[in-house]
DNA sequence: AAATAAATTTTCAAATTTGAAAAAATTGCA
DNA sequence: TGCAATTTTTTCAAATTTGAAAATTTATTT
């Protein structure tokens, strides 16, 4: 080896202004010229680095599930053994940087996309399927009797509030739309009561060891 | 005049393969090309009738928020005295056919496409508006007593729940998760009992006349 | 310093997309 | 038929986007 690689630094160097342009364009807006403008490379280094465009858009994917499954079990490990919903709640809304509100409109467009890309249209179903199981369980601790079908719902129910949420947020809406959002996130818990019980602390935590071997 | 003018149903055609294409590859993946394949006209025929790219994207977009304006006051006006929740979740998840699916797939990709099109934000800011608008006025019809502001949370909800089932179901995940949809959708509206009572039918004709005119 | 492997720059061709306008064809009517 | 308004087809140029590979530079090892 002559001269030390950067192969690994450049790629995520790219991947990141390739997330960035197709969070404000869209998978089909964004062109490799931009991707290189937005990088301060040039566009033969994408193609060195990574591919043409199809592995550009796979490589892309890729990244997005591996990092968002990761995060996501951050995130479930980072939740207290009771009273969970506050706290997620506060995760799904409140605690929304640019970096993460980036990431959920990626998420949007590589959805939107999917059509054009068989291959993600898999790997987007098993990013949602893993998604919606971390809720179940996070949302577990706090209504353990709700049966697995209304857990999934009220899942759903966030995902979708957290989705169009950021998506209106492009309107410029302000945030009257994120606490109304938050409000209505709130709305679908609160409908799992009924079911309400102490929280079992060590369901939580066997969960998470699982997810993250 | 010597020959009759087409240009009314011409436009029309185009801004019909228009929609087909936006709801399937975004307005930035939509070529002027495609869009006169998809229509079977040339692709002069589209600058002829209507102009260029720009003008393109404001003339679907100014159609969208005409017909849909004028499809949620039929819908308005379609539901029943009282009891509304039921008929509104038929409307919003069950009776969507392919037509009103691709509605909404272009509502979201205008909205997602937005930022590029500053004129188009604006518009798409009082298309949600209004949306949310009528929404509180159907939910108003059994739940009179629930204040503003909660309705508009509801409204919301219904909103992104929606929206997110027709995104996703591009993903291939059957119908399960409109059933999922549906339900997560009744939870919202089931959270503002308590203020539940009965209906006042005039406060519907009302609002309904107002629309209309 | 020379060799070597990796990274970067440069360059070219092909395909696509769009804008624009001239030329031709169609239709109704005097 | 011939005029007139409209629609449609044809054609051309410019700009953009992408693919691909050659040439150059850079950094490390021997």
């Amino acid at each position: 080896m002559a001269r030390p690689s950067v192969k690994a630094e450049r790629t995520e160097e790219i991947l990141d202004a390739f997330e960035r342009c197709v969070a404000r364009l869209g998978v089909e807006g964004t062109t490799l010229e931009r991707i290189a403008e937005e990088s301060g490379l040039r566009r033969s280094l994408l193609r060195y680095h990574i591919g043409n465009r199809a592995e550009m858009v796979q490589a892309l994917a890729d990244r997005y599930i591996k990092s968002s499954r990761t995060e996501a079990c951050k995130m479930l490990a980072s939740m207290p053994e009771s009273e969970t919903s506050s706290p997620l709640l506060d995760y799904l809304f409140i605690d929304i940087d640019e970096d993460q509100r980036r990431k959920i409109l990626v998420a949007e467009a590589l959805v939107s996309g999917a059509d054009l890309y068989p291959e993600i249209k898999q790997r987007m179903n098993e990013w949602y399927s893993n998604f919606v199981m971390i809720l179940c369980r996070i949302i577990n601790v706090d209504y353990p009797d709700a049966d697995a079908t209304a857990q999934r719902e009220v899942a759903w129910g966030l995902i979708s509030l957290v989705f169009n949420v950021q998506m209106m947020a492009a309107l410029g809406g302000g945030d009257s739309v994120l606490k109304d959002s938050r409000r209505a996130a709130e709305r679908l818990l609160l409908s799992l009561n009924g079911h309400r019980s102490k929280p079992e602390p060590e369901a939580k935590l066997e969960a998470s060891e699982e997810l993250l071997a």
